[in-house]
RNA sequence: GGCGCGGUGGCGGAGAGGCUACGCAGCGGAUUGCAAAUCCGUGUACACCAGUUCGAAUCUGGUCCGCGCCUCCA
């Protein structure tokens, strides 16, 4: 069995065959560091995570790079700083760092490479002089534009032709714009703004720039994979393909694949409709793994409508794992979850695979498979009865427990029962078995 | 208006012409001093209307509904 993925570019489902096997080169649009990520910004991490450990589990670890980007120049997080009255580094580290700290959280192994804009201007500024050179850019007042009607087969990524895109479309013309569509590589900085100087002015990239240049930088003229949500690819991606295309001549990426939205109660989710669960509080409530869990719950191009009840019910699946694998040494990954995984990131087939397995007999085959998924990575004890701030500490459950089975064994059960109750009441929950008395702490 | 995706049981969610996954919840039972956990058993589904077919959730046409993108977006 081979991996099959959904090509955006091509609307298929396409056997993946690497340009070179030992130098696999994928790409995912990263974040931008303005704020803390919310659960739907995880999405796109936590798929293409899988396929990530997927590649690597093919082709070797050391043949795989992933690169991700850190966009840390931008109007969102010049707003922020103006507001908080910090420099946009100050945010930007911030939020990066926060950033990292969350995606680790859901145990998304971190990419080989986050290049961040501020690092990729000289690039920047070369391919600008070699998109002008070619007659594919202009300068107009202090901008650089990318002249969209220098491409011929501008839009295939979207399906969009240009004159679709400006037909009901809701923009404003710049006056300086020779055509409607053309879009920004760099623009000029007032003096209170922030900006860097180069060839074209003082001034900052456009957004699309960043990703055409740290892609050529990291990963080469053309790569195998590059990756985001699926609200990318008008116009984000689409330009990218103008910007990378022009200037180098070759094709820019051989398979897209978009993951879709996360929604809130039928929208979707974003930060400027403001229905957001940010990952930093969803952490408060749950583990990582049951994030990461929820999210691999639904294939990666489907809506997720979400919600916290759907987090508490993996959580339980997690529960019965654990308890199953507690004492078990994982064995080879299964077959079984490959293949399943090798059918476009099949994650909930992927999961079903594993609930097969799920019984005292294979548990260390569901233990091996659970792993490399990201899950099944804690101890049972640490899953169980890791201690939050300010609850009760482990060496006085003991002690109690001790004192109910003292008075069980003189049939005092009323006494019994209030301990446990007592305990209940705490978020401690008490299993009684032939073997003794465990505990664990309640959702 | 243009481009694209989707509607599966109480809920989540695969599948894609005949074998009706899987999980959560529910119900019945076993076990337990009582619980918890576990185990066994169990019901309910393919938005609507036509068509193709021996046979349609699955293919075709239409209808309805929902969602995304159309220069802020994961």
């Amino acid at each position: 069995m081979t991996l099959v993925l959904q090509n955006t570019l091509t609307r298929k489902k396409q056997e993946f065959e690497p340009i070179d096997p030992k130098n696999i080169g994928i790409y995912v649009c990263g974040p931008t560091v303005y704020d803390y990520a919310h659960i739907g910004n995880a999405r796109p991490v936590v798929a293409f995570d899988m396929l990530y450990r997927l590649l690597r589990h093919s082709y070797g670890a050391e043949h795989v790079k992933l690169v991700a980007n850190i966009t840390d120049i931008d109007d969102k997080i010049m707003k922020r700083a103006a507001e908080e009255n910090k420099d946009i580094s100050e945010v930007a580290d911030y939020f990066s760092q926060s950033y990292s700290e969350d995606m680790a959280a859901l145990l998304a192994l971190p990419p080989d490479a986050t290049p961040k804009a501020t690092e990729t201007l000289p690039e920047m500024f070369a391919m600008m002089e070699t998109l002008i050179e070619k007659g594919h850019a202009y300068e107009a007042e202090g901008h650089v534009l990318f002249h969209v009607p220098s491409m011929k087969n501008y839009g295939r990524l979207s399906g969009n032709s240009s004159d679709e895109i400006l037909a009901g479309a809701r923009i404003e013309v710049a006056p300086y714009k020779k055509d409607p569509a053309d879009f920004v590589l760099w623009k000029p900085s007032s003096d209170d703004q922030p900006g860097w100087d180069g060839p074209y002015g003082r001034g900052r990239p456009g957004w699309h720039l960043e990703c055409s240049c740290m892609i050529a930088k990291h990963l080469g003229k053309t790569i195998d994979i590059h990756a985001g949500g699926l609200d990318l690819v008008f116009p984000h991606h689409e330009n990218e393909i103008a910007q990378s295309e022009c200037a180098h001549g070759v094709p820019f990426a051989r398979y897209w694949i978009h993951n879709g939205m996360l929604q809130m109660t039928g929208e979707k989710m974003s930060k400027s409709e403001g229905n957001i669960e940010t990952v930093r509080d969803l952490l408060k409530s749950f583990p990582g793994e049951a994030l990461r869990l929820t999210l691999l719950s639904a294939h990666y191009r489907q809506p997720l409508d979400f919600n916290r009840a759907l987090v508490a019910e993996q959580k339980r699946r997690l529960d019965r794992w654990y308890r199953l694998t507690a004492e078990v040494e994982a064995a080879e990954v299964p077959e079984t979850l490959i293949t399943a995984l090798e059918d476009d990131l099949n994650t909930p087939k992927a999961l079903a695979a594993l609930e097969a397995l799920a019984k005292p007999e294979t548990a260390a085959e569901l233990k091996a498979g659970a792993n490399f998924m990201g899950l099944l990575t804690a101890s049972a004890a640490g899953w169980f009865q890791s201690a939050g701030s300010d609850e009760i500490f482990a060496d006085e459950v003991e002690k109690l427990i001790a004192e109910r089975i003292e008075a069980r064994k003189s049939g005092d059960f009323s006494k019994a029962d209030d301990i446990r109750d007592n305990l209940t009441s705490q978020g401690i929950i008490l299993e009684d078995s032939a073997t003794g008395t465990g505990w664990r702490r309640a959702d």
